[in-house]
DNA sequence: CCAAATCGAAACCATCATGGTTACGATTTG
DNA sequence: CAAATCGTAACCATGATGGTTTCGATTTGG
């Protein structure tokens, strides 16, 4: 997870919800995010797979949100993009003739899960609802 | 959090407390991990740093774990190789003139930030004994 | 007191992920 | 039919990462 996909991502579905029902082109959303419409419509083709938002060519064409904003959680985003959240192991596998190399990933995986797990259930008790109630209290 | 770097460091520290008080070359340790001595001393340097561990040249000479392994929890370690462990935010800054791009990045600081603390407390709750002990019960 | 062992650290390298960019075809709309 | 928009491949520059070599400094033990 050194990738700033997840945070794009949860920043052009928050641009979606504040449109509501309008479709928003890569090359506006990109003009918010400040980058290229294609970075866009890469991370966004993600998400369409996900179910999250769909696309439409031609003029007038852009992207949509397909469910209500409560709906959504940061979690169902991270598992939309699904850049690797967790703790890499070893690059080359450690000495099986060692007895901690033998075991440690074994044992290390179980307790990253465990980690991983409890960020998750933090992730999905938030909903892009919030953020939008967050951007829309900001001042001025 | 892309690297390898916090796992190789627990697998290290547990080879270490596994070794007792006995002292450990890096070239020695390099052979658990299955890397080269080079890589396991820059890691344990970091750990040095921390305090976690100390060093000795010389013949005879190699690593040894400074605290009781019970003493030393994951978190412990995360915090010692401190590499980054949360989520980056966008690669370029976003647009200020929009509503959602000016303030999506204080928003979404603090929800990674409490996320993040839940994955930290569950790491903290692990020690290099329980791996210890996990090692150690392993079948032949 | 010397030889060997070990760490410390710099320098360099190959590989890979990442984000950006260009380009162009396909589709859709009006 | 023309313009807008997406879809996607291809390519690139940059930076992080892990590995490797090298050599000096220190320490130990005989």
């Amino acid at each position: 997870m050194t990738n700033t996909r997840y945070t794009v991502a949860i920043h052009v579905l928050t641009l979606l919800a504040y449109a509501g029902p309008e479709a928003l082109t890569s090359e506006f959303i990109a003009g918010s995010v400040n980058t290229n419409p294609v970075v866009i419509r890469r991370i966004l083709a993600g998400l369409r797979e996900a179910g999250l938002v769909r696309s439409q060519g031609g003029p007038g064409g852009g992207w949509q949100l397909l469910r209500a904003p409560e709906a959504v959680s940061l979690l169902d985003v991270l598992r939309a993009v699904d850049t690797e959240a967790s703790f890499p192991l070893h690059a080359t596998p450690p000495n099986l003739a060692c007895p901690v190399g033998r075991s440690i990933q074994a044992i290390l995986t179980g307790h990253f899960r465990t980690a991983q797990a409890a960020m998750e259930r933090e992730l999905a008790r938030v909903s892009l609802r919030d953020l939008l109630e967050d951007v829309k209290a900001q001042p001025a």
